[in-house]
DNA sequence: GTGCACTTCTTAATCGTTTTCGTATTATCA
DNA sequence: TGATAATACGAAAACGATTAAGAAGTGCAC
C-alpha cells in the first residue's frame, strides 16, 4: 500500500500537505496540488479507510440491520429489491454498506449498538426486523443516524410503502371489477399489517360493503400452507367471497392451490389478490392482481435520507416519506 | 465510547496492560485480568475496529463482490439464498460482510481491488459476476484471499455447485419416469451453461437417446420471454419432445406459459424441469421438478474456506470444493 | 549477599491519517 | 525602510489500538 508518506517523499512536501493537497484545503499552493495529486494517481494511491476513520470518526460505512424471525430477510422478494436499491443509492454517493451481525449465538457477541460503535457507522437502515427487539429499540435511541423502513418511532427518520392508500387502491380496483363480496386474510401483527387492516376496513366501509366477521382471517406473511388452511375455511362458507386477499404475493400461491384443489378455478370461480408485486407473480398463470411496492423508491430514499442526516444534521426533518405502490392489473381478479 | 485509556486509568495500569489482558496476553497476572476485564465490561468498553485494523491490517471484515449485468444479483432468488448463508457463516465466526462497491458511474472511482485495499478487506468472495471483467481478474490475482462461487480460476478456491452431477441426475429422472424426447434450452455462455451442457450431452449419449439439434436452444437465464418463444419453437416440431429442460425454474414458468396457450397441459402432455430450486417453486403448481442447489452448503462453505485462507493460509489448499445438489420431485415430468 | 531467572507490568514506537499552530517567504503600504 | 499582512508550507500531536523491549519486583540457589 502506498502511503501519504510515500508521495510525500516522492513530491518533496511534507505528509501535511499531501493530505491537504489531496483534500483541497486553501492553503496549499496550486501547482503543488497538481503536481502532489499527479503523483498520487500515478503510484495508485488510495486513502487508507482505517485510518481516516480513526481521525476522522467517518468511516462513508452505512451498517444495514436486517433480519428476520423466520430467517427469510434476504430471500424475501420485498426486501431485496429494497436492499439492492438501497445499495446502488448509496453507493453512488460513496457509502459502502455492511450487514450489522444479527447472530445471536456467538459468545460475547455484541448488541446491535455496540456493533455499530464498534464499526463506526455513520449511519444505519433497519429493515424488515422485529421492531419491538429492545436491541433495536437500544439502536433507534442512540445518537446514531438511523433510517426505518416500514416501521414508525417517533423519533427516527421513516421510508413508509403507503400501505394505507395501497389497501385502498386495492381494493377500489376489486370493487370496480364488481366483487363485493371480499375476504381479506392479513398478516400477523405488526404495524404493516396494521395500517392495511385499518385501511381495508376504512375502505369497506366507505364503498358500503358488509364485511363479515368470517370474511377476515389470519395467516403468517410468506406462509403458503396457512394461506392454504384459511382460504380451505372461506371456501367452506355458505356464503363465500368472490375475491380473497392475501398478506403477500406469496401468500395467495398458498390461497391459489387451495381454489383449486376444489376443482375451482381462478379467477372465474374465485378471484385473489396479492400484495407486493413480487417478480415471479408477472410470469405465472393467473398473473397476480396485487399491490406492487415500489421497492425501488424505497430503497433508494432510505439511502438518501440517512446520507443527508449524516451530512447534514441540522437541516435534515425528522420526518417519514411515504412511497407509493400502485395496483398492478394481472388476471387473477374477474370482471363480475 | 470509552477506550482502553479510560479502562486504564480505571484500573491504575498502563494501556498495554489492558491491551494484553483483555487479549489474553499470558505475561498479565490473573487477578489484574480479571480486574480489567471486569472494568471493561463493566465500563461497556468495545474496541475500535479501525484503531484495531490501522496497527494490525486485519479488519474481520469480508468483501462480496456482488453484481449481475442485467441488475438482478439480490434479487436473484439462487443467490440470495447463497448470501445469506454466506453471511450468516460469516458471522458466527466473527467477520462482518460489506459489499464491494460496483458503482461504475462514479467519478473517481476506485476498482475492486482499489476499493479492498481501501477498506482492508481480509479477504473477498466473488458471486454472480462477469469473471471476464478484467477488474475481477485482477482482484483475482492479487494477493487477497480469495474464494468464487460458481466459477473455476486456477489460482482462487472455488465453491461449485456441481452442475455436472446435478444434470446428470437430473436426466436419469426424466429418463427413469420414461422420457426419451427430451429438449434442453440452455442458459448462455458461462463456464455454468458449459458443465450443464457438456453434461447433458454426456448423459443423453450414455442413455442411449438421440437428441436432434432442434431440442439444444438457448435462452437467457431468468428470461421468461426467451424461454417462452425457445418452447413455442419446440412445440413447432413435427417430432415434439415428451420433456423440456430449462435454464431455471424462472425460465421454466416461460415455457410453462407457451404450453398452456397452446392448450396443452403441464404434465400431462409434455413435461418440464428447471433448475435451481427456487422457494416458490413448491408452492406453485405445477410444483416444478427441478435440480435443487444446496444454497446453504455453497455460502458456508464459501465463508468457511475464505475465513481459513485468512487465518490459517499456509495449511489450506487451493482446492475447488464441490456441493452436490438433489432432484426435487415436483409434478411436472410426468411418468409416461 | 550476590546473581539469576521468572513474573508482571511499563515505556515508547508505530500504523496512516487529519488538523492546529507556528514559521518562513514574499508582497503591500505608509 | 520597516512594519504588517497574506500566502504557502511544515512540525507535531492526536485518533485508539498493538507490541517489542526494557525495568521493576520476587524467589531461589549458592
Amino acid at each position: 500500500m502506498v502511503s501519504m508518506k510515500d508521495i510525500s517523499v516522492a513530491c518533496g512536501v511534507s505528509v501535511a500537505t499531501v493530505s491537504k493537497a489531496l483534500n483541497d484545503h486553501e492553503d496549499i499552493g496550486a501547482e503543488t496540488k497538481r503536481r502532489i495529486r499527479e503523483v498520487a494517481k500515478q503510484m495508485g494511491y488510495f486513502p487508507n479507510s482505517a485510518a481516516k476513520a480513526l481521525k476522522t470518526n467517518r468511516t462513508q460505512n452505512l451498517g444495514v440491520l436486517f433480519e428476520d424471525d423466520d430467517h427469510s430477510g434476504l430471500t424475501h422478494d420485498y426486501f431485496a429489491c429494497v436492499l439492492d436499491s438501497l445499495k446502488s443509492a448509496a453507493e453512488e454517493r460513496g457509502y459502502d454498506i455492511t450487514f450489522i451481525n444479527s447472530c445471536r449465538t456467538r459468545p460475547n457477541r455484541m448488541s446491535y449498538l455496540e456493533h455499530c460503535r464498534y464499526r463506526g457507522f455513520d449511519g444505519v437502515v433497519i429493515v424488515c426486523v422485529n421492531f419491538r427487539d429492545p436491541e433495536v429499540l437500544e439502536l433507534v435511541n442512540s445518537d446514531i443516524p438511523t433510517v426505518t423502513i416500514d416501521h414508525l418511532f417517533n423519533n427516527t427518520c421513516a421510508i413508509m410503502s403507503d400501505n394505507v392508500k395501497g389497501m385502498r387502491d386495492l381494493l377500489h380496483y376489486i370493487y370496480d371489477m364488481g366483487h363485493r363480496r371480499i375476504a381479506y386474510i392479513h398478516g400477523v401483527e405488526s404495524s404493516v399489517t396494521q395500517r392495511r387492516l385499518a385501511s381495508f376496513y376504512k375502505t369497506v366501509a366507505e364503498l358500503g360493503l358488509d364485511v363479515p366477521d368470517e370474511y377476515i382471517r389470519q395467516a403468517a406473511y410468506r406462509d403458503t400452507k396457512g394461506a392454504y388452511a384459511e382460504t380451505e375455511k372461506l371456501l367452506d362458507l355458505k356464503k363465500r367471497p368472490t375475491c380473497i386477499l392475501y398478506p403477500d404475493d406469496f401468500a395467495c400461491y398458498g390461497g391459489i392451490n387451495a381454489i383449486r384443489e376444489r376443482g375451482l378455478r381462478v379467477p372465474e370461480d374465485i378471484s385473489v389478490a396479492g400484495f407486493d408485486g413480487i417478480r415471479i407473480a408477472r410470469h405465472i398463470e393467473p398473473k397476480l392482481t396485487t399491490l406492487r411496492q415500489d421497492t425501488y423508491q424505497l430503497g433508494r430514499k432510505a439511502a438518501e435520507k440517512v446520507i443527508s442526516l449524516i451530512e447534514q444534521p441540522k437541516t435534515t426533518l425528522i420526518e417519514q416519506i411515504v412511497v407509493e405502490g400502485e395496483v398492478y392489473v394481472g388476471n387473477s381478479v374477474a370482471k363480475i
